[in-house]
RNA sequence: GGUCGCGUAGCUCAGCUGGAUAGAGCAUCUGCCUUCUAAGCAGACGGUCACAGGUUCGAAUCCUGUCGCGAUCACCA
């Protein structure tokens, strides 16, 4: 943990606290610590860090109080940045002067890029979205979009070169079934001859085809059948395979159709993406790439890493690995999803050869699939394999249980955002406090507002748990929200616009009142949160954050005048923290996606 | 059944590399807009940290077991 992360000279001052603690016990105590805890000091106590005296008593035989009583005496003798101490039972509450915090303040010199590194020489690869080319994206697409936009930012801000990349399922019978249905039911229909987004319809298709598939099934059904036989008789679904085989023969109509609608699909997800305000650096096809790894497959034959059965299937022995044995190549010698991801991951490689690493964002139920592939690529002997995780995140579930898109059970993802937006509108309108914007400006806020709801509520929660949506219960805009924040950023913007250009801030005699100095703690951990949440892989960590900084600005805000201050001094150091803790607002907002309103 | 994950206030979540009296928001209730934006602030109410053991000076946090919820155990993706 970093409490005092400034680094005045060479050392943070928590360094050298615990270099002048282990010194004092030495003196006087002749005995010699590995290290000293720290923590925050809690809000009952007067102190900014507290040492813990308890793990010393180990070396040092005493009374936990007359040991803290010593050291902190040794402390204010020897650390000019300590001010006073105070000592409960085995904790020594140490108090840092002003001039500590004031210090940190003027030295850094742009809090709008505080914290963030420049790009470094290693390169991550993040995937995320990979969606199936068959339905519209819905709100775990969203979850999954956010995060691994968001992790991927945060991986920026943290030194890496950065790559985002999806990857499309773009074949199989899913895509086959929506073919079938638009061809027989759907009397040549395109986005613009209905206006309906290019997802959206492909989408309609695939609902049509469970519909007249269900109806097959109860036909047969009632004539005797079996469910099983019901199922794998009825004529649409021979159809839908059959057409899957020639697309894999390449007959050229079906292949052009795959095109036709594909491309359909793929405007409408563009269209999605952008208003989510995601992007990508690439995109990998499964069209492409499911025959990537046979070669592969072939490689590691000889290496012996995988093995051939009497029926000509290939597998993988992971059982000394406590896992199962996975099959890599069916017997007729065709990819399963397994020789595809493997094949994909070594062409990414090869396509990015900075690359030494890669983030797959996908829900939770694939854990195993990835912890298999891992180990199978470190087999394989790729170094950058060492350097692979599964960004594994909870189903989003609705109140009725999981989403179902054949039954038409999903939150859609332009819907939702959409109601977002109205919500963020009326909202606002309500308030009136922006009527003399222009409407285009009016509709901006409205999105940066509605999506920011959307975002923050989705990102503020650790990406493992499962996340309950109730469409019923919209999104809030008070209290732990986006909004809220969003707000507190638009507050400090008025008051930047009030307080013009000319103040700058320079004393460092100042006297600070709790609530600045609170502030001043809290802005100094954010380079420490923002390392935390790359090596964690949370934007989560950034939002509570963010949460936190804001929830102390306000009660400062509220509390304290700016512009009443007693002595220019005080007023403009007040503008200057004011702007300060907005540019880290805009910054940590800037991580997880979410963009901050002027005005609002 | 095996494996993995989760279980904290009525609800949604923090805290989890062990430390003081477990924190926020929503909801409910009190105050605060003639003063820098009330999407706010100040406060009240609300807890057997699923349960039981163990390790420790100290456990929501680590270990074991039990229960509950979910996922996964395909020549599907």
């Amino acid at each position: 943990m970093y409490l005092c992360p400034f680094k005045n000279g060479n050392m943070t001052l928590q360094e050298t606290l615990s270099e002048k603690i282990k010194t004092a016990v030495q003196n006087l105590y002749s005995a010699s610590l590995e290290t000293i805890e720290f923590q925050a000091t809690r809000k009952d106590f007067e102190g900014d860090i507290t040492v813990v005296i308890f793990p010393m008593l180990r070396v040092v035989k005493g009374n936990p109080v007359q040991i803290g009583e010593a050291i902190g005496n040794y402390l204010i003798e020897n650390v000019p940045e300590v001010s006073k101490f105070n000592v409960v039972q085995g904790f020594l509450n140490i108090v840092l002067s002003d001039a500590y915090y004031l210090d940190f303040f003027k030295t850094v010199s742009d809090f709008s890029t505080f914290g963030i590194l420049p790009q470094g020489t290693e390169a991550m690869m993040v995937e995320y979205s990979s969606p199936n080319t068959n339905k519209p994206l819905h709100l775990g697409h969203i979850r999954n979009v956010l995060l691994g936009y968001s992790v991927a930012e945060i991986l920026k801000a943290s030194g890496k070169k950065v790559y985002k990349t999806q990857i499309i399922n773009d074949r199989g019978i899913h895509i086959c079934k929506s073919m079938l249905a638009w061809k027989k039911y759907g009397n040549g229909e395109t986005p613009e001859s209905t206006g309906l987004k290019g997802d959206k319809l492909v989408g309609n298709y695939y609902v049509t085809f469970d519909k007249e598939y269900k109806k097959e099934i109860e036909v047969l059904k009632a004539k005797g059948n079996t469910e099983e036989e019901a199922k794998a008789q009825a004529p649409l679904i021979n159809e839908a395979q059959e057409m899957l085989r020639k697309w894999e023969a390449g007959d050229e109509e079906t292949v052009a159709l795959w095109k036709k609608m594909n491309g359909w699909v793929y405007e409408g997800f563009e269209e999605t993406y952008k208003k989510i305000g995601v992007d990508f650096d690439s995109y990998y096809y499964e069209s492409d790439t499911y025959l990537l790894g046979k070669d592969n497959i072939e490689e590691g034959l000889k290496k012996g890493v995988f093995y051939r059965k009497e029926d000509g299937s290939v597998w993988c022995d992971l059982t000394a690995d406590g896992l199962d044995e996975k099959i890599v190549l069916r017997s007729d010698g065709t990819a399963v999803y397994m020789t595809q991801d493997i094949g994909t991951a070594i062409q990414r490689v090869k396509d990015h050869p900075d690359v030494n690493g890669m983030i797959y964002t996908v829900g939770n139920e694939q854990d195993y699939h990835f912890k298999v592939l891992f180990l199978i690529l470190k087999k394989l002997g790729y170094s950058w394999a060492e350097n692979l995780y599964h960004l594994s995140y909870g189903m989003v579930d609705l109140p009725s249980g999981k989403m179902k898109s054949r039954e038409g059970t999903v939150v859609d993802a332009d819907d939702l955002v959409d109601e977002m937006v109205d919500t963020a509108r009326a909202i606002s309108e309500e308030l009136g406090k922006i009527d003399d914007l222009s409407t285009e400006e009016k509709e901006e806020l409205y999105k940066i507002i509605g999506l920011g709801a959307l975002k923050y509520y989705i990102l503020k929660v650790d990406p493992k748990k499962r996340i309950l949506f109730d469409p019923k219960e919209s999104v809030d805009f008070q209290g732990n929200t986006g909004p809220f924040i969003q707000y507190t950023y638009a507050r400090i913007q008025s008051i930047l616009r009030k307080a013009g250009t000319s103040a700058s801030f320079s004393d460092s005699n100042l006297k600070l009142e709790d609530k600045e100095k609170e502030l001043l703690k809290q802005l100094q951990l954010f380079p420490e949160k923002v390392q935390e949440a790359a090596s964690n892989y949370s934007p989560a960590l950034i939002a509570n954050y963010t949460y936190d900084l804001v929830k102390l600005y306000n009660s400062f805000f509220q509390n304290i005048s700016i512009f009443g201050a007693n002595t220019e001094a005080e007023k403009n150091f007040r503008v200057a923290l004011s702007k300060a803790v907005g540019e880290v607002i805009k910054s940590a907002f800037g991580l997880l996606g979410i963009g901050v309103p002027e005005r609002m």
